[in-house]
RNA sequence: CGGGGAAUAGUGUAGUGGUCGCACGAGUCGUUCGGGACGAUUUAGCCCGGGUUCGAGUCCCGGUUCCCCGACCA
């Protein structure tokens, strides 16, 4: 991509309004814009990224056998009046349609992949079955915060599992949970990410949520200081000892829940009669799952998890581009390496962003790439194409390192393979 | 939903009731070219609706929107 077409624009001065430091960076450095509270539209940078997060998230839910569909987020009254959340869910969106028909803007989707299994589940045989979509959801929030982490409308994965017996449900749970833990980790988040023993939900006892520890996040952790165990407040009160090893002594920390998985055993099922005849002939209801990520909230974690004064440290995982390409200067010899790196990287399908701007100053292009945060800073001069070289830097390290360009595509390699 | 702030150019800001000014950005021209460079020039603004007044960005009333705290929250 050549930076003088990329729809964008940085934006030096941050905006008096905006307090969280995810919010910041994204809407500075072109990533998001806001349409209103709560409702973001993702740019070309920020959509890359997105997409990037929605890869390794699908590659993930396929590996727990997870198939991939789409429901539709407009949803009749008559599925949700069923369940009992018309009157109940206050962040439900509804509106009116032709004659004055009710429909809801679906913020999860129980009401739709329940009945949607009814119609293709009848025996044991059928199961078990887990679908997943990634699509976006509409939650009316009483208020809407923090640039993307909060908002009205998102793009969310959601993964509804079903299961003949207890036990099945159970292993199948364990097996998405560590899915989860695997996913922050590729994403770039890991490292601060917990799964976190949790109550307080609506569909079950207990659930799992999926916390980032930040000063960004809107809920409290607690992490037993012995064996690290993470609980949410809820059970805290519960219980004062640390469930699994009996310790007393909690660290409290600001998390973002950027995932939160239930099991939901058959209070879906019912309402629709979502039943299978199991092998001895008996009639039973199905026990289901579900397991959530929003991707926008989970973006804009990754920004609070991996930033610094300069702007953003993109995981090479998401990075919108993997390596800046920076020319300085526009004189003939300059400027064909700089293309010329710039055909080669690409022919190699490396995401490259090729700053070939002549009208501003280095200054100008270093400080324009730290915001946006790409991992790789390659710089092509006068200086280096007299050495046959270009200046390498990695966005999380301090000091550069000039390579021959014939070296390029293998140092690349080499860091790219580090994943 | 309760409480608290705020609204002037794309962004950040200044403005006793008396012609809305500045900086950044953006455009054009030129000089520059390794950490937001320089000169010249152009561009663009008082949230909406009422009211008071000779005169309203400023005062009053109503509305809208945004932000923050809380409550809420698959």
């Amino acid at each position: 991509m050549l930076q003088s077409k990329l729809f964008y624009k940085i934006n030096k001065d941050k905006s008096s309004e905006i307090e969280s430091v995810s919010h910041d960076l994204l809407v500075r450095a072109g990533f998001v814009d806001q349409l209103m509270a709560g409702v973001y539209t993702f740019l070309p940078l920020g959509f890359l990224v997105l997409k990037n997060i929605e890869n390794i998230i699908r590659k993930n839910m396929e590996e727990v056998g997870g198939q991939e569909m789409l429901m539709p987020a407009l949803n009749p009254k008559e599925n949700w009046i069923k369940t009992g959340r018309w009157d109940t869910v206050d962040i439900l969106f509804k509106l009116k349609g032709v004659g004055d028909k009710d429909y809801a803007l679906a913020p999860t989707h129980e009401e739709v992949v329940a009945p949607t299994a009814k119609k293709f589940i009848f025996s044991y045989r059928d199961l078990p079955l887990s679908v997943f979509h990634i699509q976006n959801k509409f939650r009316n929030e009483l208020r809407a915060k923090s640039g993307i982490l909060r908002t009205r409308e998102f793009v969310m994965k959601d993964l509804y599992s079903f299961h003949a017996n207890q036990e099945d449900l159970e292993s199948y749970y364990e097996k998405v949970a560590d899915t989860y833990i695997n996913i922050f980790k590729e994403v770039g988040i890991g490292e601060s990410t917990y799964r976190t023993f949790a109550s307080g939900g609506s569909f079950s006892k207990y659930s799992d949520e999926f916390q980032t520890i930040t000063n960004a996040g809107e809920d409290i952790i607690y992490l037993c200081e012995k064996c690290k165990l993470a609980i949410n407040k809820e059970i805290k009160e519960e219980n004062p000892k640390c469930t699994k090893c009996g310790g007393i002594d909690f660290v409290e920390k600001k998390a973002v829940e950027v995932g939160n998985i239930f099991k939901m055993g058959t209070r879906y099922s019912e309402p629709f009669d979502l039943k299978f005849k199991d092998k001895d002939g008996t009639e039973k209801l199905v026990l289901m799952g579900c397991y959530g990520i929003g991707l926008g909230r989970l973006l804009g974690t990754i920004v609070e998890v991996n930033h610094d004064e300069k702007g953003i440290i993109w995981p090479k995982s998401v990075a919108p581009f993997l390596v800046h390409l920076i020319q300085l200067g526009s004189n003939d010899k300059v400027q064909a390496t700089a293309q010329k790196i710039y055909q080669d990287l690409n022919k190699n399908n490396i995401k490259v962003l090729y700053d070939e701007r002549e009208d501003k100053s280095a200054g100008e292009k270093f400080a324009e790439s730290d915001l946006m945060g790409t991992p790789l800073r390659v710089i092509v001069s006068e200086k280096t194409v007299a050495k046959n070289s270009v200046e390498l830097k990695e966005r999380n390290k301090s000091e550069a390192k000039i390579i021959k360009i014939k070296d390029l595509q293998k140092v690349i390699n080499n860091v790219y393979n580090l994943l």
